[in-house]
DNA sequence: TCCCTTCTATAAGGGATACTCAATAATTGG
DNA sequence: CCAATTATTGAGTATCCCTTATAGAAGGGA
């Protein structure tokens, strides 16, 4: 019915994404985002509204690939502790991989927008929230199957998992140290209360 | 010989570490610190030399308050898992406390500034590393008074204690919660490897 | 008291910021 | 092929940014 755009929305928010990753919310500007979407400031605003717009969507999606990611490690094993175990090291891996330093999107948006922006901070919590509660869930499948001890407390468990993998993330912003990581993984998982 | 200033600088750096601490480097204006530390623009700059030179000062005293409170804490108690213990708690009360969920200045820094500004993540990290070396100290402590068995890896645990604490401020900045945080911490120092 | 230095107050410079808009181009339905 | 609709373009705007310059005030040493 008239002219259709000629870039791709997904592109453009994967340029988007590295950029916000790399340096921020605040620190990058509208003149980086032009830089490495290739769009005009024009069909920027015409497609995303504002830089906070095309911000939250970057999120949006980060955040869905990253809950789809969890969910498929955790559903695929028959074992679901080793799948927390899996997807943990995991975690380290990705952090490795990362060769800048950029760490976590969701984390790093915690910390610099969680104070004066309450919908971003809530978009944040709630995708902490989700991967907690998957964790939650293999960890009473666990309990289920007899792996996991019958009075193990399954929600104190879930949230200290949750706080090594949020605190990994800060760390290794400082050192990538994956080898050491690897062995604080093993460590907490050895000391559940197995039966 | 001349004219004394008429300011505190400990009181300027408080309020300025208070501004920066809510709203972190870059979303800080210099009339923000203008408006909060009562200085004009010129005696900011005559005392700071520029913006960033002010927030280094302020990471400074924050970092040194921090680690001394954390020495105090490892060197009173004469049980060192206690004292460990006891610094952990003591976080989480310092989280609770923060009705604004600012988090931990050092933690926030290290994400927002931490891929673009080597100096400031040089500092950082060293806060970071400090704050281990004491709890590390701590363990080696308990291993040779044989609380903690021969056979422990100390290096590890640190890291696992320091991960949780880094973990729990991110947390936090979701919901502040601090029984779960209790919880968490007493599961981890029960599951230590004493003999 | 006078001088020198360093303070404070005010204003403004120079550049970056997020964002807008009017003109032009491209596509589709009729 | 025309009209309608939407995308692109890139110059432009107003605002805010960090920083500095300037003038006057105030204290200490001689």
């Amino acid at each position: 019915m008239a002219r259709p755009a000629e870039f791709d929305r997904d592109e453009v928010l994967d340029k988007a994404m590295e950029a916000f990753w790399r340096t921020g919310f605040n620190a990058t500007s509208v003149a980086d985002l032009v830089n490495v979407t290739r769009l005009k400031p024009g069909s920027l605003y015409s497609a995303f509204a504002s830089k906070r717009g095309l911000f939250i969507e970057v999120l949006d999606t980060y955040a869905a690939r990253r809950i789809e990611g969890v969910k498929q490690v955790l559903d695929r094993a028959e074992d679901p502790l080793m799948a927390i175990r899996d997807m943990m090291h995991r975690f380290v891996a990705d952090l490795s991989d990362d060769k800048i330093g950029r760490g976590c999107l969701m984390v790093n948006t915690m910390t610099e927008l969680a104070t004066e922006d309450d919908e971003i901070r809530e978009r944040v919590s709630n995708y902490l929230d989700q991967v907690e509660q998957y964790v939650h869930r293999s960890l009473e499948l666990a309990q289920q199957q007899g792996q996991l001890r019958a009075d193990a407390d399954t929600d104190t468990l879930a949230k200290m998992l949750m706080t090594t993998i949020w605190g990994m993330r800060i760390m290794s912003s400082k050192r990538p140290d994956p080898a050491s990581y690897h062995k604080v993984i093993d460590h907490l998982l050895n000391t559940l209360p197995t039966s």
